[in-house]
DNA sequence: AACACGGGGCC
DNA sequence: GGCCCAGTGTT
C-alpha cells in the first residue's frame, strides 16, 4: 500500500518492482496476476473497480473467495466466504459428511453459508464466521465451551466434531526411481567437472539443473525399489527423496560415455562449481563428491 | 479431478 | 526436521 497506494500506481510499476516487494512471500504467481488485474483495471476498464462478486472473479488471480470476500467486504454483497476456516465450521455446525474438497460436499457448505450470512452486514458476518473458524472452532482441540453457537452444533450433539470437516483421501505419493547420469571430464585447468543441463520448461524441476536422468515409475504397490536397482559399486544410493506427490527414490551413476552435447547443458567444476540444482541432488552433493574421489 | 505453487505453523 | 495447510490456475 505505501509502495503502490492506487490502482494506478500498481498498474504503472514494473513487474520487477512488483516481485521485490513480494519476495518472501511465496506463491509468486499471485503478484503477478495482482499486477496484471491492476493493469486491466486501470487500462481496460478506465480504472472503475468491478462492483460484484461475478465481476471480481473474471480478473486473474481473483477466484471465488477472493471475489466474495472483496465484494461483501466493500460493496455488501450477500455472498458467502468460504474458506478452510469457514468449512470447517459449517461442516461441524451441520454435521455434512460428504467431503467439503468435493463438489457435492462444496455445495453442502455453500448452502449452509447462505443461512448464516446477516443481510445488516454481510462483510462482517463473514468476516465473523472466519474468525469463529480460526480462534475457536479450531481443527484440533476446539474450544466449544467458548462457542457462541455451541447449542446449535449438531457436530458437538453427535460428537463428530473431530470428524469434521470430511476431506477426501489424499492419495499416496507415487514410488519413483531416479537414475541420474554423472558424465565426468578433466576441464581446462585440470579441474574434474560434471556435465549437468537445464531442466525442461514444464513438469519436475523446471527451470533448475540436474544430471541427465530417467525416471521409471515403480509398479502400483511396488514400496521396495528393484533388486537391479538396488546398490551396486558402480552407482551412489539409494537416495530417499519426498514430494507432494511422488516418492523418489535415486541413484547416481558414473557413465563412460561422452557427455551428450547439447543446447542448455554445461560443464561445472566438481569441486567449486555451482548450479541451480535440485533439493535433492543439493542434499548429496556433500557424499556424492566424496563417493567420486574415492572412486 | 490432480497437481504445482512456496512460505509458515505445528509436533 | 519433516508434515500439513489452503486459494488459484493449469493440465
Amino acid at each position: 500500500m505505501a509502495a503502490f497506494p492506487t490502482v494506478q500506481d500498481l498498474a504503472a510499476a514494473k513487474t520487477d518492482a512488483v516481485m521485490a516487494l513480494w519476495k518472501g512471500l511465496g506463491y509468486y504467481s499471485r503478484a503477478r496476476n495482482l499486477h496484471k488485474t491492476a493493469q486491466i483495471i486501470a487500462e481496460e476498464r478506465a480504472g472503475q473497480l468491478p462492483q460484484n462478486a461475478a465481476d471480481w472473479a473474471t480478473l486473474p488471480g481473483i477466484g471465488p473467495y477472493t471475489a466474495a470476500a472483496i465484494s461483501s467486504i466493500c460493496f455488501d454483497e450477500a455472498v458467502p466466504v468460504v474458506d478452510g476456516n469457514v468449512q470447517r465450521v459449517v461442516s461441524r455446525l451441520f454435521d455434512i459428511e460428504d467431503a467439503v474438497d468435493r463438489k457435492k460436499g462444496k455445495a453442502a457448505v455453500e448452502t449452509a453459508c447462505l443461512a448464516l450470512i446477516d443481510a445488516r452486514d454481510p462483510g462482517k458476518s463473514n468476516q465473523a464466521w472466519m474468525e469463529l473458524g480460526a480462534l475457536v472452532c479450531a481443527p484440533r482441540s476446539p474450544r466449544c465451551s467458548e462457542c457462541p453457537v455451541a447449542e446449535g452444533c449438531l457436530a458437538r450433539q453427535r460428537g463428530t466434531v473431530s470428524d469434521r470437516p470430511v476431506k477426501q483421501p489424499k492419495k499416496a505419493p507415487q514410488a519413483v526411481d531416479v537414475v541420474f547420469a554423472v558424465h565426468l571430464q578433466t576441464g581446462a585447468e585440470g579441474a574434474q567437472q560434471w556435465w549437468v543441463e537445464r531442466r525442461p520448461e514444464s513438469g519436475i524441476w523446471s527451470q533448475l539443473e540436474a544430471f541427465p536422468c530417467t525416471m521409471d515409475m515403480r509398479p502400483k504397490g511396488a514400496e521396495k525399489a528393484p533388486d537391479t536397482a538396488s546398490e551396486s559399486p558402480e552407482r551412489f544410493g539409494p537416495v530417499a527423496h519426498i514430494l507432494t506427490h511422488r516418492k523418489m527414490t535415486a541413484w547416481f551413476e558414473v557413465v563412460a560415455s561422452p557427455a551428450p552435447p547439447c543446447d542448455g547443458g554445461r560443464w561445472v567444476d566438481v569441486k567449486e562449481g555451482t548450479a541451480n540444482w535440485p533439493r535433492l541432488i543439493d542434499k548429496v552433493l556433500p557424499a556424492l563428491r566424496d563417493w567420486i574421489g574415492k572412486k
